[in-house]
DNA sequence: TTTTTTTACGCAATCGTTCCCGGCAACGAT
DNA sequence: ATCGTTGCCGGGAACGATTGCGTAAAAAAA
């Protein structure tokens, strides 16, 4: 089975042309004369003539396509970023293609080859949990792919790279436990080398320090799949629960971490807000809806897309090799519900 | 800027062969002499030769890569079955374009138009909430494109189609509703003509049949958007308020339109489900941390999206055209929570 | 030795499109 | 009459890979 479609030969054949011609006056070129334009044109017309894009790329040596490497679409986040990503795409007449690490570097390896054999104009890409070899990405770069890199970027390789402001959303997260009465917060995180990691730690940090807050290292916890696989939350928790001096509240900094943690509090029997405090990032729209309302920390996913492809798209048209990189940060929002009233809930002890 | 690989006439060069002896060898064919193959081998392997996809394509007239378009991403439902679909078409070297309708009829024709100007061999699609006019499709159809249906499918195209059994999903869930005590039980689904809605609906009213319940067509309301835009929702929900004999359930078809009433019942201070049930189709993994847990109808996502590419497989390697189409229809999962408990709630009254 | 067969490779067309050249009219200027 | 211009168009190479066909040299058969 296959679908054929007219080309410039068929018109030039039926018209009795040469493809040249054809070709000149489909592009409305100076040297084809109007009435062989017209006749040329209506005939595309009507026939539904359209440039084949694959003979164009052959030529054109570009695929006017770009690859797009995140861990799962099945999270609001990304799928967010990318439908920012591809609104832009669309509007500059590029496709986009994606690709899905699993939070697996084999197959973040494997996605990136297929991607570059297909000819990929560039990339945008947030690093699995498990990349700590970044060689493949750095000789893509240095043959001259553009890549831009958003929320886990790679920050040894220079190029155009597009975050939300990380350490300020985990500082406002764990001020705001902290005002709310919580003083063991426990930070449930993704592993700890990854870009993101490092900078909300930080940010958790920072709040514990200038609230006379000491850090204590057992209360930082990493799951190394980034809460993807449900047992590793399961695990973290637990540890967290066999601790002497157990936390009241826990601050988790990625999505599936904070709703992972929230589903394994629940199965324990654990009281949100009451017991526990509960808060993390997520850009899911359903965290106001749950049991208790979350509070959350969430990014301008939609924003990050569009930036990261516009980004891109400077990269891709740029004619001179660009040596002028910039690093996007945008600021993350700070919704407050019913996960962490620590206070409202000792009201409710003292009534 | 531009990514330069290495191609065939750089191996001959710089081995002194010609392109086809590289080729062949490359393809390993008998006419090459194993010395040969052995010397052109390594030096591809040595300087990471891959064959140009694209050149490839030109030449074969197939480009290995199939379009998907569906309303949304950022919707557990589709986003599970893209996953399905990337799996199959992953270990058969497709690549997949994906496309968002968002549920509009001339955003779906734009990108059905780009796609197939993309030369795609194949397309797998769940029609936009706003389709009417197949005409396109059937053009396309007509033509020789092979295409499957999934979810929301074109009766009048005949062509393999993968669906649930919405209509068994559907008169389970009403059934589940009835026994649980709720007698004036509310639809709120996608638009009429859909063949989703069709069938679901035909499920409900078949429970409320069987059940000696009458059907109350001012009981049933559709939203043209697919519950996407949350005014719509908002709208038929109070318009059954205002109803003389309120409902006291809501079955809704689909995932926004559940997430969407629950979101509109808090809003309204409605306690779910002593004063009104809901339950609903829903592949969100987070129904059951809802206030309250939803009780829901869950569809085999991941396996629908399986089963849709290797049924286009099969069209696309089929040598000879394709007569014999099949409709694959998979089972539905109930899981019934709280927002169904009347029964307890009674009790709770009692108590 | 001559003829036939086999081995091992090159030439060139092809896919659809663009674009550099070159050419041929017609026309005005010299 | 000749030259230069302009307008209009066709030929053919190129992009990267495959493949049918042709053929030189080497090996085998006569």
């Amino acid at each position: 089975m296959k679908f054929e479609a007219i080309t410039i030969k068929d018109i030039a054949k039926a018209l009795g042309l040469s493809t040249s011609t054809v070709s000149r006056a489909l592009r409305d070129s100076y040297e084809i004369s109007l009435e062989t334009k017209k006749l040329v044109l209506e005939y595309a017309e009507k026939n539904n003539y359209h440039p084949n894009p694959i003979a164009l790329s052959l030529k054109e040596r570009k695929s006017r396509s770009i690859g797009v490497i995140v861990c799962e679409i099945a999270n609001s986040y990304f799928s967010q970023v990318i439908n920012g990503i591809e609104s832009i795409a669309y509007n500059n007449g590029y496709n986009v293609m994606i690709a899905q690490s699993r939070e697996s570097f084999d197959r973040e390896m494997l996605n990136l080859q297929y991607l570059t054999s297909r000819s990929i104009d560039g990339l945008i890409i947030s690093v699995s949990t498990e990349t700590k070899d970044f060689s493949y990405l750095k000789e893509l770069h240095s043959k001259g792919m553009p890549i831009v890199f958003f929320d886990r970027i790679v920050n040894e390789i220079d190029t155009h790279k597009v975050i939300a402001d990380n350490y300020k959303g985990a500082y406002d997260a764990t001020t705001h436990l902290i005002k709310s009465g919580y003083r063991r917060i426990a930070a449930v995180s993704n592993p700890e080398m990854l870009s993101i990691t490092i900078e909300r730690l930080a940010g958790y940090k920072a709040a514990l320090a200038e609230n006379n807050i000491e850090v204590d290292d057992s209360l930082i916890k990493y799951c190394q799949h980034g809460g993807m696989i449900f047992s590793e939350v399961e695990e973290v928790v637990s540890e967290l629960f066999n601790l002497e001096q157990k936390p009241d509240a826990i601050f988790a900094t990625a999505d599936k971490l904070t709703t992972n943690c929230l589903r394994l509090l629940k199965a324990r029997g654990i009281s949100v807000p009451a017991d526990m405090g509960l808060m993390g990032f997520s850009n899911t729209d359903l965290t106001e809806l749950l049991d208790p309302p979350l509070s959350i920390i969430k990014q301008p996913a939609f924003e990050m897309g569009e930036i990261s492809m516009a980004l891109l798209l400077q990269l891709i048209e740029s004619k001179r090799p660009v040596t002028d990189f910039e690093t996007r940060v945008l600021p993350t929002e700070l919704l407050i519900r019913g996960s962490t009233r620590k206070i409202k809930s000792k009201e409710k002890e003292i009534a």
